[in-house]
DNA sequence: GATGAATGAGCGTTCATTCAT
DNA sequence: AATGAATGAACGCTCATTCAT
């Protein structure tokens, strides 16, 4: 199995998928991740995927809605595993210190941005001009995810793990240094040669405490 | 002097701008960061702007030269105090201790981007599609900029005030939260109330010692 | 078969061609020719051929495509004919004298021109403008034929027909007469009246004795 | 005085050019001979000839009517001397025989179209798609001239130095003679190395006693 | 007289979308 | 289901021409 076809079947898992409409779905993520998505050309993309042009048209009424089509499961996706499964880890306890919990979450996200890389950069790319889009991401992504999230902070809060201090900005600071070193990691310098390990423990002991020198 | 007025004035500080220049700019950046580069047409431009299309055309040769007549200045200006004024006073060592070269950063930058924040949407949006914007954003922004912090940062650690770790990695560390502060603040949540001074503060003590709880 | 139709035919022997295809090539030439190339509009051509603009640019990439397809076949067709039958007639010396030669030179162009008018007229305005057909043209056209011209004046000159000069020489002179003659008769006055039986003589014989009186 | 106001000189005799004026025309010439009128923009002109787009319009009211000032005085000009010269040289009997005539002529013909050169290519380009200039063409150049040619034509009839054959038809085969060598000569060959003497004396044999060999 | 900014109609071309096959 | 020719609106851009300075 290409990877093409892994990545397809992760986002479009349940979905029956014609051959033709796998053609499709690759050449678009490819040529709108590439240029964006209102530079490229319902034409260019037919002719990347090898069909006629119609037969996209066939597919999807317009083009949007092939946009929506590849960037929609991507929301469920990329966001189901965390809430589903860490959920219920972090219910049955199964990390229990925060530093366990936040190692997992990045290398959990670290897999799933790897692969899903081209469709994430479309959606952070259309997000701000698609009220469609943004509306569904606030609806499905932001919104479960923010209250699961803020949920487990409050656990170890509780637990005493975390410094008092309102929810949204630990959860604000943490997801910074997550984002800001997953952003840096595959998007802006993916090129540079990168010890994984070392810089999730790194980013992990950042969060925990700080750059200051203790005493 | 109108907000728009100021903007143009601290884009184009030196140069002479027509009033019709002014107006094709000014129409131009809503356009822009509201719809994205590629979605916004010249005529749309020209209507708001009160002018005929052609005149776009004759005061910029192409769509993309006016982008990145607009986009341009802001990579000097959005840069160049960090680097002229933070420079000299680091070096005459104003900040004495780490925090509060911290706050004035993001002070400093707080004021730039909101004022620049419709052109700065557009710098984010068109980056990655634009090789010209790319090359001049590395070459003027990221390279100069990226010495002064790392050095500045070399200096704090000298001075034992920053834990020993590689420049590289304090620095994604630090920007990371300082830029997830100011996208938070004026990107994404822009209309939630905010306690700036408050969390200005709150960004700093991260950075420096971290979330979890101390004996 | 309407007139059109012949010349389309023509022209445009073995290609497939659509009905849309035919009507644009036609109302091209027909604008070009009246009009030159670039004062026509593709708006223009499209409605004197009754397709939408587009359909003209789904044929021909570009305007000068388009004028290229029509002229280009004129130039193997106007001279194919030429070389491939007249040399082998010649060599097969069907034409013992240079009189019947130049007859029947002359009778087999104007069979061309009468049909071919409007290309001719667009190849001779806009070969001066256009690098690419010049360079076809003088490919094509002047080159295969100048060279099998002169060959067959050689001929002549060998059997002590014509007078010992430089087939260069010979070759400008004779073809300006029958060009003369034809430019004439086709394109300055094309409404006078013309025997043409006894012009074609009458350019014959001044061609072999000239315009001075014998004794 | 630059070759190029030789030629001004020659074609606005009596005219007072400004200097903005001369440039314009001059300009203009060359860039309507070498891209053809309709394909030559007014900028382009202005550029060329160091002045404003607006003082193009101050001197000409439109782009036509720039094209016709220039090229209405070589009508007058490239004629003027034939007919007023020609005419009472003729009438004089300075040239006793055909031959000298039509030495005398090619000679004189050569030299203005030399010079003149840029202009006549401009004529022969847009005469056929400017009614305005085919008028102005045919009422003062073809006209005047023709009749004045066939006088002389029909003057060596009767002095029994010419055949006997419609004057028309004189006139076409000699005219198609003496163009064919000046086409040759000027515009299609004028890089070949050309013995003007020579072929002069060439082309006036030919229009004597053409090709045939004489026993 | 000379300028050049401004115009808006029109240019060649591309586009997403339709539909007969 | 798949095609690809056809569409015509819209695109970025150029043009000859105007006019306030």
């Amino acid at each position: 199995m290409s990877e093409d076809e892994v990545l397809l079947q992760q986002l479009f898992e349940e979905e029956k998928l014609t051959d033709k409409q796998k053609k499709i779905i690759i050449a678009a993520i490819e040529s709108f991740s590439e240029k964006g998505y209102a530079a490229t050309s319902t034409n260019e993309i037919a002719k990347k995927a090898g069909v006629a042009e119609g037969t996209i048209f066939r597919h999807y009424k317009t083009k949007k809605e092939l946009l929506v089509s590849i960037v929609a499961p991507l929301m469920t996706k990329l966001i189901g595993p965390f809430i589903v499964n860490d959920f219920h880890k972090v219910l049955d306890r199964p990390y229990e210190n925060v530093e366990d919990f936040l190692r997992a979450a990045i290398k959990n996200r670290s897999d799933i941005i790897k692969k899903m890389l081209p469709v994430i950069k479309i959606v952070i790319q259309e997000i701000p001009f698609q009220p469609e889009l943004r509306e569904q991401f606030i609806e499905q992504v932001a919104r479960k995810t923010f209250e699961r999230i803020l949920q487990v902070i409050k656990d170890y809060q509780d637990k005493g793990q975390l410094i008092e201090m309102p929810t949204l900005s630990v959860a604000r600071l943490a997801i910074s240094s997550i984002f800001g070193f997953l952003i840096s990691r595959y998007i802006l310098f993916p090129d540079s040669e990168w010890d994984d390990e070392l810089e999730t423990e790194r980013t992990v002991q950042f969060i925990m405490h700080g750059l200051a020198v203790k005493d």
